[in-house]
DNA sequence: TTGTAGGCGTTATCAG
DNA sequence: CTGATAACGCCTACAA
């Protein structure tokens, strides 16, 4: 591989020449200019990004922090982010912590020897980043967080704007005329399941319903917290006519809850969920959901991370995306138009008053 | 960030000594030993791998290219090689090419300024990466391909048994009594389609049947692609009975154009798809399909490129991974036990003759 | 066993 | 505008 030496040979230039012409670092006469140029292409020369990074204290990479690449919401996010890094010259290195903490702030130590120029984390389940964080920006490394948030951040974040989206799913139900509606949320010291539920208290709230404790439960982020979760709501009395799920995967859970105690979804009970997945799409019912942009959560938390990397100091930024409903087959009024009060008990509908 | 000559002045030694320590590069008295790692330890000091990556030529990163982590098959190998790397020292910078060539290139010859220590390749659609393949590999930097392979490609390789994964799903439907298969291949220039293929030709051969040309499909490898040329498949008189979809996008694409035609899976039409990845679970009816370990398919990789770091320089490596048949509700025995002679053409069934 | 010095490929600083 | 030179942090001969 060409060096820059052999293109000051070539060139018949110093090496401060060949890296002024390069970098656009100083005036140069444009014949030199052109000698060196011409040199670069034939030699294919490209310089070495270690050499430039240990030089400069700042790689052209990004790390990124996700919790598992598996999940079906983060590549999405991953896709985002390395389109914008890598149309601007950045790589991406992944890495994946199984939402545990320890791996994370392993991951986020060794993470510091490649000298990255910024890091995104979509912060584990427990998380506590400050102290980590604070050590980058103090060397000037931005770090973004996306998505949910760890305790006491104070850097930039990308969010979607949960709470919103929740509260549009659970109006648009109210508005079929559902009035027992039963939330499972994910884990509540994530700050997308607790923003999730705001939302869904909010509406239930501002449409003077009763949210009775036992039918907001709080579940994990998968199939099967959303099923053991749907089990215990499908058996309260009365039963609720329609389920929020704090995410896609939770309301797959719920689906299969609802097939598996002999229902019918959307005619014995509505579900919607959050996220809008692929699969909300393929499911029977189609499942209706909240849509969320992870590619744009990903995208914009780059650009975060560049205009820190061109010198923006100021405040953190705080930004959050827009929500949008999808509705599928996964939700309908609710069998009776007033089924509040004494709600059918199993499969028999109980007789109007 | 502590140096190496923080340590070395603490430690009261020089740099070279330090050296010796952290890599057991020379024997060193085991006070001076222990004193450097007791300034190690206070200054929690970290070697840079820039640093290191430069001196050596070759930094602890794995180079990662794919076509798109937003693809459902490929999570599951970049976590499979992410893990098995992150275990063993090593990063993974992760590389999307869009199934572009162009691209595909570029990030080849990008990823070489950061000196990684092999490459792991998941081809684009038209893919040959002989002439980069063969400079990485003269500088001893391992490229190894996974899931399907470059033309001509002469080096290390990890893919799942393609060709017997669809033998065992084409004969389990011959088995079940079908006499009219047809299937739906990927892109016939990407080598695991081609294997598929043939491993679907070898059944079919094997129990004497027929298979008229049109009931050989090619389409992308999603879902799209698998509705169109299923829509062609059920208007063909004799309509098949079973379809082997090439993967199970295509497979969720036949589903749904089977509800289109009227028709129902799996009275009218089997389907069997291939990789079982997790939404086959959650259709309806759920998707019988051939499972390969994406996983297994990254950590091998990572393996062998260990390997090569180690030193290893025999030849090329073929690993082959096992599928295994996954039975769920979208296959059942044909509707009469003899439909092959003259078989239903549309929705009636012809006499026998 | 330990220390010294040169260099990996860049960039940045300073003279000229 | 251009050229020399000193780092960046580490590794590795080679010398002591």
């Amino acid at each position: 591989m060409a060096t820059m030496k052999d293109i000051a040979k070539i060139a018949g230039v110093s090496l401060g020449t060949v890296s002024n012409v390069l970098n656009g670092t100083a005036g140069v006469s444009e014949p030199v200019r052109r000698r060196v140029l011409q040199a670069v292409r034939s030699t294919s020369y490209q310089p070495s990004q270690l050499a430039r990074g240990l030089r400069r204290v700042q790689t052209n990479v990004i790390g990124m922090i996700i919790p598992d690449i598996t999940n079906p919401f983060f590549p999405a996010t991953v896709r985002g982010a390395e389109d914008q890094a890598f149309s601007n010259g950045y790589r991406l290195i992944l890495c994946n912590t199984d939402n545990d903490h320890a791996k994370e702030l392993a991951h986020l130590n060794e993470l510091r020897t490649y000298l990255p120029a910024g890091l995104i984390v979509i912060p584990s389940t427990f998380s506590d980043l400050t102290v980590q964080a604070r050590s980058y920006r103090e060397v000037g490394t931005g770090v973004v967080c996306i998505d949910r948030l760890p305790k006491d951040w104070e850097g930039d974040t990308v969010t979607a704007d949960n709470q919103n989206g929740a509260y549009k799913a659970t109006r648009q139900l109210i508005e079929m005329g559902h009035k027992q509606l039963a939330t499972i949320t994910g884990p509540m010291h994530l700050t997308n399941a607790l923003e999730r539920l705001n939302g869904f208290k909010r509406a239930i709230k501002e449409a003077k319903l009763k949210l009775a404790p036992e039918y907001v439960q709080e579940a994990t982020f998968d199939k099967q917290g959303g099923a053991s979760s749907a089990g215990l709501l499908l058996r309260l009395i009365p039963r609720p006519t329609a389920i929020f799920a704090g995410n896609d995967m939770i309301a797959l859970g719920v689906l299969a809850a609802i097939r598996d105690a002999g229902l019918r979804c959307p005619q014995d009970v509505s579900v919607i969920g959050f996220d809008d997945l692929e699969l909300a799409k393929t499911t029977s019912p189609a499942l209706s959901s909240v849509s969320q942009s992870g590619y744009q959560l990903g995208s914009t938390a780059v650009s975060i991370l560049l205009e820190r990397i061109r010198g923006y100091t100021g405040p953190a930024k705080h930004i959050v995306l827009e929500t949008s409903l999808k509705l599928r087959d996964s939700i309908a009024p609710p069998a009776s138009t007033k089924p509040a009060r004494r709600a059918a008990a199993g499969n028999h509908r109980a007789p109007r008053r």
